[in-house]
DNA sequence: CCGACGCATTAACCTTGGTTAATCCCGCCC
DNA sequence: GGGCGGGATTAACCAAGGTTAATGCGTCGG
């Protein structure tokens, strides 16, 4: 998976942190974190079942995440996908059982820390404490967008939701016309995250692109065309979404 | 709404906090909020618009809130609904938008606290901090088993998802057969809650009460006949669902 | 170079749930 | 008692998306 691609175009790609790679404002705390086991894990492993134990919290440094839920049937939801420089939390009320499931899109690194010493980092560093929270907040809130699309929205405007919260969040805040960005997913798991089988998610790709509000360069390779179209298709207001949704300083 | 009612034998129902009213282990802080201001508002109104700026923190003492937000086609979806003991905090990254509208769905208490003050409370009262914490957590993981739902599931599987949540959360962690609950919400609300049609929700339940899993004494006053059915189409244990979306103590 | 595999694309068909609208029910007010 | 109004119920119709399956296409391994 996005091994030996002819891709080229796309500086920002390949660095991990730098610049807008991600999270603008949200430093990986490299330093905090040194002495913090460190993992790494390749595009497409799964790192914990729904239902297992799992106490810890995580910090990612590089790759993307995907947290999700399954129903019975197979049917899987991606829930929310945690870009570099994102905190992880799969923890519920009870603290102790996962009732996520984490998939790597891409070859990840992060920091696995126990629960006991994350809430000693937390007191001990109040700008990480701050950050942390600002990235719950920001999750919260694409959370609720998502669902408000998942349940009253149609197909289109989830689509053109998650194309410009992806942009958004992976570009570390540009979403404008003609920029080029990578959503390093399949349209398979594209779907999955909006709620819609593979099928109907190419065909709505691929009516945008028809209405030149898209150019899909390669596969999952986009160039927004038409900004104003998209963002009135999401029924958003691109600068008060990155507000919203990236957390802040 | 829900003045005059003649409905009786549930007599939890005027009990605000008292024993299972809600959220056990999470007492409602009347001592650190004393001297807060205090809110009080009518069934249907409504506490904050989106986009309006607010950046306070709220701690519900009685009644029920829903938490929305709409399409531009007048659609709405409720994100989630606040029982009382719990805390909303409609704030989002950039920490002064409020992203959601919040209606009370009953006459409602509340303490409305600025934000400094928040933060002030939270350091000197570590389980005000542990509770708020806890909320936090319960509230992501039903929003989560809701999107799942939501995006993948059919209509039955969030029905029976939400009657399964409402009841446990509002009878603070009973769910079991012949057990009588009051959900103060309309069907067209709870529709709006399951990403459903008022018409549709209609229908589901009125299948429900056919196949003898569900009873329906008086609008909205449910009774669970056939748990084990019901979970089985929610796809949920109802103890692991309990420790999931219910705030620990 | 060939075949296999994983993903994307497209078409045909069908199910689920939305929409509209009529009707009912019940509490309320005059 | 009768009209009113808000919610619940039901039926008829419709459309957005799901499913299945065939096809294409590019990469990789041999």
């Amino acid at each position: 998976m996005n091994h030996g691609r002819p891709w080229r175009e796309d500086a920002r790609d390949p660095a991990p942190w730098s610049n807008g790679a991600q999270a603008i404002g949200v430093p990986p705390f490299a330093d905090v974190l040194a002495d913090t086991h460190r993992v790494m894990r390749r595009a497409g492993s799964t790192l914990k079942l729904e239902g297992e134990v799992a106490g810890g919290h995580y910090v990612l440094f590089s790759g993307w995440l995907a947290v999700a839920k399954s129903m019975l049937d197979g049917h899987r939801q991606i829930v929310d996908v945690v870009l570099p420089g994102g905190f992880l939390d799969a923890v519920s009320a009870d603290l102790c059982t996962s009732v996520v499931e984490i998939e790597a899109l891409t070859d990840v690194s992060y920091a696995a820390i126990p629960r006991q010493d994350w809430q000693r980092l937390l007191r001990e560093r109040p700008d990480l404490a701050r950050a942390s929270d600002g990235s719950v907040r920001a999750a919260m809130s694409r959370m609720s967008a998502r669902m408000l699309r998942l349940g009253k929205g149609s197909a289109d405007s989830i689509v053109a939701f998650a194309l410009c919260e992806l942009c958004l969040r992976s570009t570390g805040g540009g979403l404008s016309e003609g920029w080029a960005y990578h959503i390093p997913m399949t349209q398979q798991q594209l779907g999955d995250f909006c709620g819609l089988s593979a099928v109907h998610m190419c065909r709505t790709l691929q009516r945008f692109r028809r209405d030149d509000i898209l150019e899909l360069r390669a596969p999952m390779r986009m160039v927004i065309r038409d900004l104003p179209a998209l963002a009135a298709i999401a029924e958003i207001d691109p600068p008060v979404l990155r507000q919203q949704i990236v957390p802040a300083a």
